[in-house]
DNA sequence: GTCTATATAGAGATAGAC
DNA sequence: GTCTATCTCTATATAGAC
């Protein structure tokens, strides 16, 4: 198919930039990485890597868009529904165990971007709400089937549910003997009732 | 007492400087916060704060460790056991929803500190140790008294309390609608039985 | 104890050659 | 599409006057 060996090997450096960023955000954050550093990663000078995303920050959101479409949750999660959504989540708990450097990424940016100035924070904020409206329609379906543990809040068990996620990913970072999906699985059978 | 004045006003000048300091490294993260602006906070130029606090990496150290000398976790708990150390932490989630400036620290640094490098990184290792180390203790005592939830791992449940507890800060911080003490109250609930 | 001035290094971004 | 060279800004840290 006719030879556009120059925009194929443009979209490859695309790529390779995105995965050099990915690195270098989830081990420095964004504020401490440097687009000399990515660049570098990929044998590229910083001005030929400006080429391909204009600014730091564009760089930035091609990366958390990127996993957005790839990589969970956020993807084909709207299909999923009560009891499945929930061991979804696990899986995608047990899945990060083998990706440190998205988990790393997240954590890391997840603290960052709390600040308004963040050029993620309108990313996170979104994700957040997304995330948790998500996991709170997931509880509340198991609550129509009378398997939700009597007493619990729907939006106060996802929002406890995405905080063990992500505050079991942080005891992760700082000590790998950490499992994370078995926490996970462990929150989310504490409130469920299995019937009979 | 007897006129030591410019030492008395020396001490003033680093607490200053620590709120200061609080405050930019909340704001900003480690990294991307200056020794500039943080002099700039207190009325100083940046040697004159050099002068207190000879690096900015031993500037951090200073405020991590006031800030556990005077605030929860750490301060005093080893003095509670069972449900009161678990209450206690309830207590410090609704004291942290009226110090913004202390759960931006802590949340933006842990996800930065989980880099080995990172100056905080040992310090953050060793609170978590310290922190689950106390959580779980409170758990297992709960197990003898038969008020734990059977089937639950004192270590797991820990675990999850305290990514409960930082999930929360997070989540607070991105919408301060979110009751953190609740989240935490809830999920301390979660797994204790009432006899009778 | 605080200042001005400076050393040294690195950042993000742009101009223009090839 | 990638380079070299450069602009401009800011960073941490130090030297030395006051």
């Amino acid at each position: 198919m006719g030879g556009h060996e120059l925009s194929a090997r443009g979209a490859g450096t695309r790529a390779l930039i995105l995965d050099a960023a990915v690195d270098a955000f989830a081990e420095s954050g964004y504020a401490a990485a440097s687009v000399r550093e990515i660049a570098a990663r990929c044998g590229l000078t910083h001005p030929a890597l400006l080429y391909h995303f204009p600014t730091k920050a564009a760089l930035l959101m091609a990366v958390l868009e990127r996993r957005d479409s790839v990589g969970a949750p956020g993807g084909g999660m709207d299909a999923l529904h009560g009891e499945d959504l929930l061991a979804h989540l696990v899986e995608t708990a047990a899945r990060n165990a083998a990706a440190p450097g998205i988990v790393e990424l997240f954590a890391t940016l997840a603290g960052e971007a709390t600040a308004p100035s963040h050029p993620a924070h309108d990313f996170f904020v979104a994700r957040y709400a997304s995330l948790l409206g998500m996991v709170e329609r997931a509880y509340r379906e198991l609550a129509e089937d009378g398997r939700l543990t009597p007493g619990v809040d729907p939006a106060d068990a996802a929002r406890r549910l995405v905080a063990v996620m992500d505050g079991l990913q942080v005891q992760w970072l700082l000590d790998r003997s950490v499992d994370m999906a078995a926490g996970v699985a462990a929150q989310v059978s504490a409130h469920i009732v299995t019937p009979g």
